[in-house]
RNA sequence: GGGAGCGUGGCGGAAUUGGCAUACGCAGUGGACUUAAAAUCCACCGCCGCAAGGCUUGAGGGUUCGAGUCCCUCCGCUCCUACCA
């Protein structure tokens, strides 16, 4: 016998897959019944090249090729490909840092890659490899760009967006994390005003919430994180009208004559915005009203000032050369310094300024002092908000420390002052003693004939006064999101550039689609700071429409648009007419199985759910989600930190390889963790699983008949003295052995089907532990004079190679047809997954467990036919002793629970 | 503040529906083999106890014949999210 080598056996395999073409895809074959194979599409997220793969990737991937290779063995059609992620800043800093080009160091990593993804033996058709910076798939991009151009779902326009001032780019909302820092390069984003290109993924906000609940294969986690990332809020709109009245008291509090939570005037309210109150002379905009969104419409008559964001482009309007001016721009501009770091703070106290300026509330003309508040946000809802101080905690901390009022508007029952307000309607109140908000649902009051009415969100006040208000045009039920389009131009090379050209006579003016695709030069010198801005060769271009000269669009699109749609490609690589047919995506899609991280959460996963709705609005696909089945992986840590080039705690892969072989890594990472938890790296942890490999190769080995000089086994026979005994214990380890075939077997395949590797790799082991007894007790020549022992220990050492074969592919292969003989044109992968007989899984005689009153008295051995009747009895009897005991204490037995086949439960009080 | 999840030996983890808690592995201890070591093989390996036996899934309570698993309260940890009107 030869000793187990992963090194010689792995590149031979590698390249036999490779010939061969094993990894493939099989369309031209059939199953038995000549009926075309099911097709299975396995995907994990494909790479970014940064640098060489990582135990993240080999994790990511190996749970990928065991799915793949066990599916193929179960008789799919399995689609597997792989790609990179090509285009991204990271290219451009690390050219600028080596002085080479971005395209340079991305196709060298991606070499480098390629390399290390082959020598862990993945089986991927790679003959469907798509590289997103290849002109031949970025073209597609553009392409999807003017078709969704052309559906609206592309816009450009003033906005304000994040700015991150390393990168030199804007950056999508979603892109803007934690502390509102660079996802990539965690700097401290900065907020600017500029016009930018937009996808309108907000159109689809509705559908993308709720498709999340035709995800049952996603986890509720990330199902979780993209329904608050989308944010809906059923609510109302109310349209609130300015009143500038410059004889106002300047505090802010409501003159007297104003009832601030004055009871509604029928008449009075018909016409609220009347010349009486509302002089817009010195408001240069003209504006008449303003709306706000609430989602607690119920609560309009506790609403006693009005606020708005810093941002509110009305605000410094409004307080334009008047005396209210510079505290509101204090305001203004002590929250526009304010950084993420501050925001992040959580308690931070608000602050505010009066603008002098005053609004009529519609329910009730109560006159509203307009304050700006640094805890508005201009890009949720209106950026106006209306407070209500007895209702909102964050107002009634706003209320109290500029002593506006709190007039109570919804209270519980338990509240002293119900039976006042509620009942008696008793009204005026305008402030009450709380020490906070109470923000639950309750009962109207001070609500004019809302009072008594149920409140909270869509109670029954809600809707009555969004009824009363849509009668008079001054308000409607309103669903608001928290989900802003993606902004998608980035002001950097390294991308895909957006195909449109401005004309100075046309305006924008997309790229005719016959002259895609743009082609993103390559002699850039990023090290001399050049970007497209900086090329006229590239800028300079006439406009399509009027052939007069024009200036091409120089930013190029987020890369998060190119893995959007890079799972489509796969389908249908080579397709030089259509980013991919129609017919071979229906065919294809949606993915099966999609691997990948839980970064991916919300960016790359919603924006892939909005391209698929979006393309399938256009006509080229037929189906909604692209991700049938989400498995998130957890991560690889070493001493409980994330392993990371900065901290400089990586374990390389290749190292692991190189030490162990391939094999040994796959099984050992598949093995410490189950998939979506994280696994802590264990170097003993590895080596233990490679000498569980050596001994399944010299078991393999010995099993088929190999072991004729090993004494290795003999010595623990010779051991047992008396003979009838040694033959008893001989076909005691041949049973069981028999008995863990097929057991092994069952419980592989449904722990493989659940993603439990670990626990499937466990119950190889018990295979394995089962056969080397076997072994100890049977010596060679007797298991090798007898053929049909001979032919029974083959089967069994077959079964633990096709076992295995998903999880270390290389010694399956070569174990298959060195050791096992089989011819060399097949692959392990076409064989059939075993099968297994449940009956034969478990031995005539089991053990069943006596309970009394619970507890664990003693164990048994009965038939596995048992009947109840016969358990019963028999565990009376095995509990005699016991019972009699406790008939002297005058208790007796009240009842008998039996789990057939597990345990009899005697109850005895 | 809000949301989600987790808590089992020295360690990683197992226990699919409520039914023998600690499978499988790592580390450790003892032994065989060896001149010796490594490798390999065998045995032991939750805690207390000399033993019989008792105790044990973060703590406490509940439901149940029976709870790691279900319910309630508390403690601890992790992740996400954060002034969302």
């Amino acid at each position: 016998m030869q000793q187990y080598d992963p090194h010689a056996i792995e590149p031979r395999w590698q390249a036999f897959w490779e010939q061969s073409g094993a990894s493939n895809m099989r369309s031209d074959v059939n199953d038995v019944n000549g009926s075309p194979l099911p097709n299975y599409y396995a995907l994990e997220m494909f790479p970014y090249p940064s640098g060489d793969i990582h135990m993240g990737h080999v994790r990511n991937y190996t749970i990928g090729d065991v799915i793949s290779r066990y599916k193929r063995m179960c008789g799919f059609n399995v689609l597997h490909p792989i790609g990179w992620d090509s285009f991204g800043l990271p290219a451009e800093n690390a050219a600028i840092k080596q002085g080479s080009s971005p395209a340079a160091w991305t196709y060298e990593n991606i070499n480098k890659q390629r390399a290390s993804l082959k020598r862990l033996g993945f089986s991927y058709d790679w003959s469907r490899t798509t590289i997103t910076s290849d002109v031949d798939y970025y073209r597609w991009g553009q392409w999807i760009f003017l078709k969704l151009l052309k559906m609206g779902l592309v816009e450009r326009r003033n906005s304000p967006v994040n700015w991150c001032p390393d990168c030199a780019t804007v950056l999508a909302n979603e892109q803007v994390v934690g502390d509102g820092v660079c996802w990539r390069c965690k700097s401290v984003v900065q907020r600017k005003e500029l016009e930018q290109w937009f996808f309108k993924i907000t159109n689809y906000a509705d559908e993308l919430l709720q498709d999340l609940d035709t995800l049952s294969g996603w986890p509720a986690r990330v199902r979780q994180m993209q329904a608050n990332w989308i944010g809906k809020s059923v609510g109302a709109e109310v349209d609130f009208c300015f009143c500038k009245d410059d004889d106002s008291d300047a505090c802010g509090i409501a003159n007297s004559d104003t009832n601030a939570c004055g009871i509604a005037n029928e008449n009075a309210n018909a016409n609220t915005c009347d010349g009486k109150f509302f002089s817009t002379a010195s408001l240069k905009s003209n504006l008449e009203k303003i709306t706000v969104f609430t989602t607690r419409p119920d609560t309009l008559f506790g609403c006693s000032f009005f606020l708005l964001a810093p941002e509110h482009p009305l605000v410094r309007e409004l307080v334009c050369g008047t005396k209210y001016e510079s505290d509101v721009v204090k305001v203004i501009e002590s929250a526009a310094a304010a950084t993420a770091v501050e925001r992040s703070s959580g308690l931070r106290e608000k602050n505010g300024a009066f603008t002098g300026c005053y609004v009529i509330n519609p329910i009730n003309g109560a006159k509203l002092p307009v304050w700006v508040a640094d805890y508005i946000l201009m890009d949720y809802g209106t950026g106006a908000v209306m407070a209500v101080p007895s209702g909102d905690q964050r107002d009634f901390e706003f209320a109290r420390k500029y002593g506006l009022p709190i007039p109570p508007v919804v209270i519980s029952k338990d509240d002293e002052l119900y039976s006042k307000l509620a009942e008696e309607r008793q009204l005026s109140i305008t402030d009450v003693s709380w020490s906070e908000a109470y923000a639950g649902d309750g009962i109207l009051v001070q609500s004019a004939q809302f009072t008594g009415m149920r409140g909270g969100k869509d109670s029954e006040g809600a809707k009555a006064i969004v009824a009363w208000l849509e009668e008079r045009g001054l308000g409607r039920s309103a669903i608001n999101f928290r989900l802003r389009d993606w902004l998608i131009s980035r002001q950097r090379y390294w991308g895909n550039p957006i195909p449109v050209i401005y004309c100075e006579k046309c305006g924008i003016v997309p790229v005719p689609e016959e002259e895609l695709p743009v082609r993103l030069p390559l002699d850039i010198d990023v090290t001399k700071g050049e970007n497209l801005s900086s090329r006229p060769d590239f800028y300079q271009t006439t406009c399509p429409c009027c052939l007069a000269p024009a200036r091409r669009e120089t930013d190029t699109m987020d890369t998060f648009t190119c893995s959007s749609w890079y799972y489509l490609r796969y389908t249908d690589p080579h397709n030089s007419k259509l980013p991919f047919a129609r017919e071979a995506v229906d065919n294809w899609m949606p993915v099966d199985q999609y691997i990948g991280g839980i970064e991916h959460a919300i960016l790359h996963l919603l924006y892939s759910r909005f391209f698929t709705k979006a393309l399938r609005d256009a006509g080229l696909l037929g189906f909604s989600e692209p991700f049938k089945n989400l498995l998130t992986q957890g991560m690889v840590k070493l001493n409980g930190e994330v392993m990371s080039k900065s901290k400089g705690n990586v374990v390389a892969p290749e190292d692991m390889i190189s030490c162990y072989g391939a094999d040994a890594l796959r099984v050992y990472i598949l093995f410490m963790a189950p998939p979506d938890k994280d696994l802590e790296w264990s170097q003993e942890g590895l080596e233990g699983i490679y000498r569980f490999l050596t001994r399944v190769w010299r078991i393999v080995h010995d099993l088929v008949g190999g072991a004729c000089e090993d004494t290795l086994y003999a010595h623990h026979a010779d051991s047992k003295t008396d003979e009838q005994q040694k033959d008893k214990a001989k076909d005691i380890a041949a049973a069981t052995l028999q008995r863990e075939r097929h057991r092994v077997v069952g419980k592989v395949s449904s722990d493989i089907e659940r993603f439990n590797f670990n626990t499937a790799i466990a119950a190889c082991m018990e295979l394995v532990n089962a056969a080397s007894d076997y072994l100890h007790l049977v010596h060679p020549q007797e298991r090798l004079q007898n053929t049909a022992v001979n032919l029974r220990d083959i089967e069994v050492a077959e079964t633990i190679v096709k076992l295995l074969a998903p999880m270390a592919p290389h010694m399956a292969e070569e174990l298959w047809h060195g050791v096992l003989g089989h011819s060399a044109e097949e692959s392990v992968l076409d064989e059939t997954w075993p099968k297994f007989d449940p009956s034969l899984a478990v031995a005539s005689e089991i053990e069943i467990v006596i309970q009394l009153n619970g507890k664990l008295k003693t164990k048994m051995m009965i038939s596995k036919d048992a009947s109840e009747d016969e358990m019963r009895n028999q565990a009376l009897i095995a509990i005699a002793n016991e019972l009699e005991q406790l008939k002297a204490e005058n208790k007796q037995v009240r009842k008998l629970v039996v789990v057939p086949a597990k345990l009899v439960n005697v109850v005895v009080n």
